[in-house]
DNA sequence: CCCTCCTGTTAACGATCGTTAACAAGTCCG
DNA sequence: CGGACTTGTTAACGATCGTTAACAGGAGGG
């Protein structure tokens, strides 16, 4: 039994399924049977692509923690100035959020049901990302804080990992650029006096 | 069989533990027996102060979204100008959510795990709070359309209910300053231009 | 003193969970 | 043509879930 073809995308099929459902009721409130049933199979079909639920999970968020990374650094490392550098974090990270809502709800919410092991792994990745805009901030105001550019970027990331809460009253490139001017005057905002 | 006082504080200690295991676990990850355990019970022993176990969520986001809405309202209403009642909603969400992180992040997540009849109640009044600051807004800057003054005002809680996860590295004080600076600074920047 | 209410216990229920076993149909290479 | 590999299925497992039943001890009022 089977159907026409079955590339390897049924892997990235599960996984995109999975984080819509997993955004939507959370790790626990999703059983492998839903997560079957999204892509038209039984619950125990899953396990001939990932060795369980948590597997599952756990390759989610390295995945969307790496991507932010390397594409995070990426830009850092192209960009001259710190000023040009804080803009492409910005486009960067805003692109993501608007273009992957339900990846940035779990990456946010479900690292707390990743059990030890892997869990400091993703921790470690998220850490990094945070890092390279705290990097940034400093060199952006040298005689600011680390702890205080610390709590800037995380306040950030609360503000840009809200659209998937916004409820899409504004059409995409209207919203990024909202979220652009709000963030970049809460973080000059943030190094006042 | 009891202990020396039963107090209706009872019902306030299990929302409490409640609070924080929810915040820490999600819904789902949670069961009545750890919900009991956390106080010095067993499971069953919940039934003597909830119907169930969703009808201890809704009681939970219905309190903090009734805070939140006639604190806010109040607020707005004792204000002079619009200027003064931002000012003033603004105090009043950066000490909510810094005195009560479990309940923000409960407030933000677990809305989707209630059932309809209550749920639409919930997102009313979470609705009539928003509203609240879009209409500040609005008068703040008439010109402004309202649906962007409401994705503003989302996009604020967002940087404002990120405290949860800012793992405590500035004191209290200095953090609820830097918020109100961030967010006083996002606001204009989302009607500049 | 007894009766009732309140608040807790243990035992047990049916449902559902994640997971594994056993089996089957298709594909592909020899 | 025939086995091996892949990707599905259904059936069944033990564990855990939310909930209810049955019972018990203390408090307080008649």
């Amino acid at each position: 039994m089977a159907e026409v073809s079955a590339p390897p995308t049924r892997r990235l099929e599960i996984l995109s399924a999975a984080a819509e459902l997993f955004a939507r009721r959370g790790y626990h409130g999703v059983s492998i049977g839903d997560l079957g049933r999204a892509v038209g199979l039984t619950g125990p079909a899953l396990y001939r692509h990932f060795r369980g639920k948590e597997a599952l999970l756990v390759e989610m968020l390295v995945d969307i923690s790496e991507r932010l990374l390397t594409e995070g650094r990426r830009r850092v490392a192209a960009a001259d100035t710190p000023d040009v550098a804080l803009d492409a974090l910005l486009r960067w990270h805003i692109d993501f959020a608007l273009d992957n809502p339900a990846l940035i709800t779990v990456h946010v919410r479900e690292l707390g049901n990743v059990p030890q092991p892997e869990r400091r792994e993703i921790r470690r990745l998220q850490r990094a990302y945070a890092e390279e805009w705290v990097r940034v901030l400093l060199l952006m105001h040298p005689t600011a804080a680390e702890d205080r550019a610390r709590a800037a970027a995380h306040a950030m990331f609360g503000l840009l990992n809200s659209t998937p809460h916004s409820t899409g009253e504004l059409n995409r490139d209207t919203m990024a650029a909202l979220l652009h001017a709000m963030a970049t005057d809460a973080l000059t905002g943030a190094f006042r006096a």
